[in-house]
RNA sequence: CGGGGUGUAGCGCAGUUGGUUAGCGUACCUGCUUUGGGAGCAGGUGGUCGUCAGUUCGAGUCUGACCACCCCGACCA
């Protein structure tokens, strides 16, 4: 065990804030509440924006970008968006500085100011729309299927690396439709793509399903969500999808002419994940030794270290090393090689372990010998030694095994930890004792749901898109219910 | 914004009732020996003790104000 991190199991939080800093995903800044994200980390932010952008691109969407900075008044256009985000705001009054009169330092110029305030925008629906209401006069105008890479700043309270920082990167898909019905579809198309994604890429099960009316997006009139499990037992919402119907159209005046030559407002989806799915990937798989990468996330997916003592035994184990790289960056994989002389071999070991590398192949005097390589998988520690000749299909079967296996053990991990208990009494105690996804019926009244969130500080996370009718009480209230819905406490 | 805590070397920390030249671990630099799971020994570099003011012969230590950050709540992707 890393001897420097501290336990998992001891201290939840503290662990996860280790792991972040010291395996160089990113750090604090000066900025209260803002951090710096490490090549690292910015790695593998890299690779989950390029695997979401092919995946925007292959169901028609396209790049665009938009102002950072939002006029005041365009807030107060949808009275649920302002009342959302108000708080929460960092906003731009001045152009200028100058030298204070005094000589020390400087000040903000008084004379400098703007004439409307500027925001700072913590997310795009309502530029945009002021945008589209030039852009869309008929049906021929429709679909726009325009996304945004962007980076948006909400002044939270309190702030976690990756889970909850002052300014995140994100992007966010803003779509206008003819019809409800086509804009509905929109909304499920990308919650089933961020699905696939966090299932398939990121190797983390999630759950899809809607939010309750208090639980939605401001200024939607559904929100779809993925809700995934941490290995603490908290649930983190991981990504969503906002069916807007015409509030935005409205706001922002967006009328088209359809086939029949009637005026309507514009139907509008927005959809967006952010950075937190970092702060998912470390939770979801990372345990008392390090980071555990998914392969198709990993920015090095395989590192070589040679074990030597002299000279010419680094010249026999290199070139066998680097036939090695060379054979296995054919078959599309990333692969370093470590021959630094300034570092040992048990030193790269715990390195690489540490930062999540899925597999590392060590090569010494007695592979040069035998025509051999001790291969390790990070997941489970266990090592093989390899003849040459099989270290390519060994090393692409043990990647896609590698995915599968992590994905395996957190969907086991979730399945372990959700309950479905039928009495209140219960249902506190899973909550208070172990945490977990706990299944349980609503009576669908937002006072129950405020009422629970009170006593447990358990919220619905959602209603499972996939939960089957079961006829049932409400586990606070008693009355009768039609279907489970998905309780949790939070990040 | 309420409650608690912490500011001393790059990082993690100690520093007694105020008392000489502020120390330990780690990291870093040099040398030698090492290298199949974070190497060992020897030597060395590195500090306006968060800021400002006060008490005192003397302040890292006492007093006051301020600043910053962290943790716990309310708010949130």
């Amino acid at each position: 065990m890393a001897k420097f991190l501290t336990n998992r199991e001891e201290n939840y939080a503290q662990w996860y804030n280790d792991l972040v800093i010291k395996a160089e995903l990113a750090e604090n800044s000066a900025v209260r509440g803002c951090m710096v994200i490490r090549p690292y980390g910015y790695a593998i932010w890299e690779k989950i924006q390029a695997e979401l952008d092919r995946m925007f691109k292959a169901t028609g969407h396209v790049n665009a970008y938009f102002p950072l900075f939002i006029p005041k008044s365009f807030f107060a256009r949808e009275a649920a968006h302002v009342e959302g985000f108000a708080k929460e705001c960092a906003v731009v009054t001045h152009y200028r500085l100058k030298n204070d009169e005094t000589g020390k330092g400087i000040i903000i110029d008084p004379e400098a100011r703007l004439e409307e305030e500027l925001i700072v925008r913590p997310t795009s629906e309502t530029i945009i729309w002021n945008t589209y209401k030039n852009w869309i006069q008929s049906y021929r105008d429709l679909p726009i299927l325009i996304n945004q890479w962007a980076n948006v700043v909400r002044w939270e309270m309190r702030t976690r690396l990756f889970l909850r920082t002052a300014e995140f990167l994100w992007q966010e898909g803003h779509t206008a439709h003819a019809t409800s019905e086509e804009a509905m579809e929109e909304t499920l198309k990308i919650i089933n793509l961020y699905a696939d994604f966090a299932e398939n890429t990121m190797a983390i099960p999630v759950v899809k399903g809607y939010k309750t009316e208090s639980e939605r997006f401001a200024g939607a009139l559904e929100t779809l969500t993925i809700e995934a499990l941490m290995q603490d037992g908290k649930a983190l919402q991981a990504g969503t999808s906002h069916f807007l119907g015409q509030n935005f159209a409205k706001a922002f005046d967006v009328k088209f002419t359809d086939r029949t030559g009637k005026l309507d407002y514009v139907w509008a989806t927005s959809w967006g994940v952010s950075t937190r799915l970092m702060g998912a990937l470390v939770m979801a798989h990372a345990d008392n030794n390090g980071l555990v990468l998914p392969p198709k996330l990993a920015p090095i997916q395989v590192v070589i270290v040679p074990i030597y003592k002299t000279d010419s035994d680094l010249n026999a184990i290199s070139a066998t090393a680097l036939k090695i790289k060379s054979d296995l960056e054919s078959a599309g994989i990333s692969v370093t090689y470590d021959d630094r002389d300034t570092q040992t071999p048990g030193w790269k070991f715990s390195h690489y372990e540490f930062k999540g590398v899925p597999v590392r192949i060590a090569v010494g005097p007695r592979d040069v010998k035998n025509n051999t390589a001790e291969i390790a998988r990070r997941d489970t520690l266990e090592k093989e030694t390899i003849p040459a000749g099989r270290i390519k299909e060994h090393v692409v079967r043990l990647l896609e095994d590698i995915q599968k296996n992590i994905y395996r053990k957190a969907l086991q991990f979730r399945e372990e930890n959700t309950y479905y208990p039928d009495s209140w009494e219960e249902f506190k105690n899973i909550i208070e004792d172990k945490g977990g996804f706990v299944m349980a019926h609503w009576d669908g009244t937002p006072e129950t749901e405020a009422r629970i969130k009170e006593e447990t500080k358990a919220t619905i996370r959602c209603i499972p898109i996939d939960s089957k009718e079961e006829k049932g009480k409400c586990i606070y209230s008693g009355k009768p219910s039609g279907r489970r819905v998905l309780f949790a406490v939070a990040y």
